[in-house]
DNA sequence: TCGTTCTGTGCAATCGTTTGCACAATGGAC
DNA sequence: GTCCATTGTGCAAACGATTGCACAGAACGA
């Protein structure tokens, strides 16, 4: 039954045309093909087609040291973020003839030093990063090794690099703006980690767009959260809303955040968006579903990818080919988790 | 700046040292170690640690013909069902040291026999599969050729072949039970694709839950999709309200399904659950935060990719390990979407 | 007719490892 | 002291492709 069935190389085409393999191998390449008589290279394409032949990419790989293969980094498969943004880097690196190979490293440098190594070793020629942090040695590395690299969503402080993100600051300015609209003028924000260019970029947008409004951003209304998780978001809206403190709307730095400060709201015994509006960001899949609905700023999560890889097949083919960072616009989607605000007071109903 | 350094190589180790490559390999490999001298092989790991070799994957893959590299390929990534399995994978991957590369086939046959070819090439050294067609020539071209190959999520009707599946008829049994617990006798199923192994499996084991619950189940009232999408559950569900056929709960094939139902149901004026019960089927991240939450089989998707995984490795490791067939067992998860029947008739609201 | 330039193909080295085989050195048995 | 195992290492040939170089033969001008 399993019949390991012997491999048809170069030599066996060449054999069967009665060629060098030399000749065989250049025939095949299409840069090389036009220095070989048409008849020649009928005979060979014919003969390769009938004993199926299919080029060893291994050997090739040994070869010409490059591998056609590119490492995709991202901190977890499991968040709905994430996935669009792979498909649309993989399209982009199918149409240029690369496959990916794929790590999550759960936002834990170890794993992702680790996930690096593993790629670096099995010689991939680039890496799309979704797991940068602001000051990442491990991208700083690989630019010094003179490994093309892009980041997508996040970027980084490391200077040099490629990058394909949101415009953060527009977004939340979108968010912030959309809820003044709405007369809200207290409002709190949930912030991403600090150590993540979104988080820290968000959070500084924040104050800047209310500045922007005419509103006031007071510090006691800003919390900080480790992760970009509904349990942090949770959290971190609790805290808010167990401090006492009188607002009547949060941005989230996240629609995970955001997810998480809906259980607060609940929790609490309020309701979203008669007591209290939220904002997330980023659009994920299904956020349309939830209850309620979720307003979000959505960024465009495929192009995202297929920006990324496309800027990366550049810079592994065209070598030293410059940095550029790239900022993609976001949309703000309104839906159901934010209101006009309440003529009653909500700090009046706490206390 | 961009610096390509000089590969090291096992030669460079072996050229400090003062000792053969083939001793330096030996070292390297733990299972050859014993055989060289400790003092030696002291030597050569520090020289080895010292130089910062890596060794080149590509070589050795080309040497060994071995690349510890498997294929995997989905349908969709974008479909929350499959990051959780995915996840698995690669995770029991890597502890075997083996690394995941990705294909997306949306379901098209085409993708998948291009996906398949573009991983042989890669010489992958085995195949998961969580895109098999009950008829799948494609599963039986790898069979026959001798590639590990393991299934998961879906079976195939191919022979020989190993699988890691939910138990989809016990899954549906819990859903019918649970529907008639509640005082519902007349009941839908909106099925999935007759092509693919659990869009048949559900509908058999909805015929044969109804009946086991001494309910009758009618053909009418069995609707069949072309795909696990929201479009198509939302069609189905559509037509099945349209027909004017008198019905109080829906048994979905699956979440996506369930989900489109849910849209139906409300275009046209009824209520989820008031009006209409629905089940899903896989319990796939966030249909918990979907209003209404929806009432679903669990099944250990994360696991599942793992295990499959586990069972890919023994088949790559000892050749001519037997084909199994492995079954998860599926949990019912009771949430808002399903609600005791109302003395109001349905079809009374209707007419 | 001879030399020169092209053109098309073959030759062989190479990429970095692994591994069967050969063989020197060591140690033990007699 | 001889001989035979045993042990540890080196040698060289693969694996399958690519590619610089060499070299026949054709084409061409003088």
């Amino acid at each position: 039954m399993n019949s390991p069935r012997p491999r048809v190389t170069i030599r066996d085409v060449a054999d069967r045309v009665g060629v060098h393999p030399s000749t065989v191998s250049r025939v095949l390449n299409p840069a090389t093909r036009g220095r070989i008589t048409s008849e020649i290279v009928k005979k060979v394409l014919s003969a390769a087609d009938e004993l199926g032949y299919r080029p060893n990419q291994t050997a090739q790989g040994l070869r010409t040291n490059r591998s056609r293969t590119v490492g995709v980094l991202i901190p977890d498969i499991t968040n709905p973020l994430f996935p669009p943004i792979i498909r649309g880097v993989e399209d982009a690196l199918a149409e240029g003839g690369y496959t990916a190979v794929l790590g999550n490293t759960d936002n834990l440098a170890e794993r992702e030093r680790d996930a690096v190594a593993t790629m670096r070793a099995r010689q991939v020629d680039g890496l799309i990063l979704a797991t940068a942090r602001k000051d990442d040695p491990i991208v700083a590395d690989c630019v010094s090794d003179g490994l093309p690299v892009v980041l997508v969503n996040r970027s980084s402080d490391v200077p040099g690099v490629s990058s394909v993100v949101n415009d953060d600051a527009m977004g939340i300015a979108q968010a912030v703006s959309h809820l003044k609209g709405l007369g809200h003028s207290r409002i709190a924000h949930i912030a991403g980690p600090q150590t993540l260019s979104t988080g820290e970029v968000r959070r500084r947008s924040f104050y800047d767009a209310m500045a922007c409004e005419g509103l006031v951003a007071e510090d006691d209304l800003v919390a900080e959260t480790t992760a970009f998780s509904e349990d942090e978001g949770l959290r971190a809206a609790a805290d808010l809303i167990a401090s006492g403190r009188e607002f009547t709307a949060i941005v989230a730095s996240n629609d995970l955040l955001a997810l998480g400060a809906y259980e607060a709201i609940d929790d609490a015994g309020l309701a979203c968006p008669g007591d209290m509006s939220v904002t997330g960001f980023n659009d994920m899949p299904f956020v349309d579903r939830v209850a309620p609905p979720l307003t979000t700023i959505r960024i465009p999560q495929y192009e995202m990818g297929r920006e990324a890889a496309r800027r990366l097949i550049q810079l592994m083919e065209t070598p030293y080919s410059p940095a550029r960072a790239t900022t993609l616009r976001p949309e703000l989607i309104v839906r159901g988790s934010t209101a006009r605000v309440r003529n009653v007071n909500l700090a009046a109903n706490r206390n």
